[in-house]
DNA sequence: GTTTTTCTGTTGCAAAAGCAACAAAATAGT
DNA sequence: ACTATTTTGTTGCTTTTGCAACAGAAAAAC
């Protein structure tokens, strides 16, 4: 993320300055919260990685976004339209900051100074959202597995800025990710690696061209 | 679009208060804007209506959006961060107001009623935006050409609230919409007519199943 | 009202992707 | 340190998708 302030900051604004700010922990594999059950929440990762993942009725899982320390999520950035479930899952021990608010337009009768700063700051998140969806959109329009690799490994090449990184996802989430069957993924990964595209050492991958 | 204002008054409101603000207008073909080129506009549609375009580096189309009367568009909404010619095209005759901001912070010096409208309703524009990229997401993420379609004949039932509906593309541009090829498409059309899942006479669908 | 262009519908063939299944490796759990 | 579970890597086979090409229909341009 590229923002004009600091969310560390911000954090510890939250959890000082407004009493219905809960701090909550969970569990790998638990489940953090649900955009379909839950709406209006606004939450932020302070420690941990976690992943809003759908389910359809196909029993398909589906990977949309991947959430790291300091990443903010919840319904709010969403504005759940769908019917499927829409779940945010812990992948390692999370510490999570969870606010819901009772109307949308962000607007707060209680003038504390998170809600000051929330109605500021939160224009530029939702815009952050909209690039990273955009990007995904982007990946998700290529044609082949391979343009969708390539494709995401540019992102993650220019976010590192070094032809050399290391995949924040296993490969069968990535799989999830891309929206492609994890064994044709594979297949592709060998070509890429054997026509010297790419290099890999379990999850670091590095570029080869260019 | 499911907005807490009326966006004909907002027009008539912007074409008296603000001399900043352009209205221009478009033959079909026409390129409206570029959003490589152009950074932090805001459009509005008058009348017409337009897509959202993206030509990639091995020649492929992709409709990314479509608008029509009313619909909002401009990088503003976008954030663009993609190397790919992005092109609003006209697709009939359009009427748009254009207006391009300074800052992406939404404020300005000037205190005109356009200015204090705009800051007070881009946030849930913005919204409506993320809206629509999450379900263009959604169908997107769909594994097949079927089930792409099916998603997106399903939205457009609900939208119009009847199992019966037009569709807002020319078939060729629905393939660039779906992100697929169209004779592939094609071939599924027939087949989903052929197992009575749909009837389709010209760009009228119906659904028949459920 | 005729011509030109675009769009629709179709097909054979080739290429890509998905499915299912399994062994080996790595990781997590105790 | 050992065991259970998950992930990786692979492959044969099937299905789906893409490509190329073309004729007829429809729409747009003149």
């Amino acid at each position: 993320m590229n923002l004009s302030f600091n969310v560390e900051e911000f954090i510890k604004e939250f959890e000082n300055s407004c009493n219905k700010v809960q701090k909550k922990t969970f569990e790998k594999n638990e489940v953090i919260t649900s955009y379909i059950q839950k709406r209006n929440q606004f939450c932020i990762l302070i420690t941990g990685n976690a992943d809003l993942v759908r389910y359809d009725l196909n029993g398909n899982r589906t990977i949309i976004d991947h959430f790291t320390d300091t990443d903010v999520f919840g319904e709010v950035f969403y504005n759940v339209t769908t019917n499927n479930e829409l779940l945010v899952e812990a992948k390692s021990k999370c510490e999570v900051l969870i606010y819901s608010y009772q109307n949308i337009h962000y607007k707060c009768k209680q003038n504390c100074k998170f809600h000051q700063r929330l109605s500021e700051y939160l224009p530029e998140l939702i815009l952050d959202k909209v690039t990273s969806l955009n990007m995904r959109v982007e990946l998700l329009t290529k044609r082949s597995t391979r343009d969708k690799l390539l494709g995401y490994f540019n992102l993650l090449s220019t976010r590192n800025l070094s032809k050399t990184f290391k995949l924040p996802f296993s490969l069968t989430d990535l799989a999830d990710y891309l929206s492609v069957d994890r064994s044709a993924m594979m297949r592709e990964l060998k070509l890429l690696k054997e026509e010297n595209f790419i290099k890999k050492n379990g999850k670091m991958i590095t570029l080869l061209y260019k």
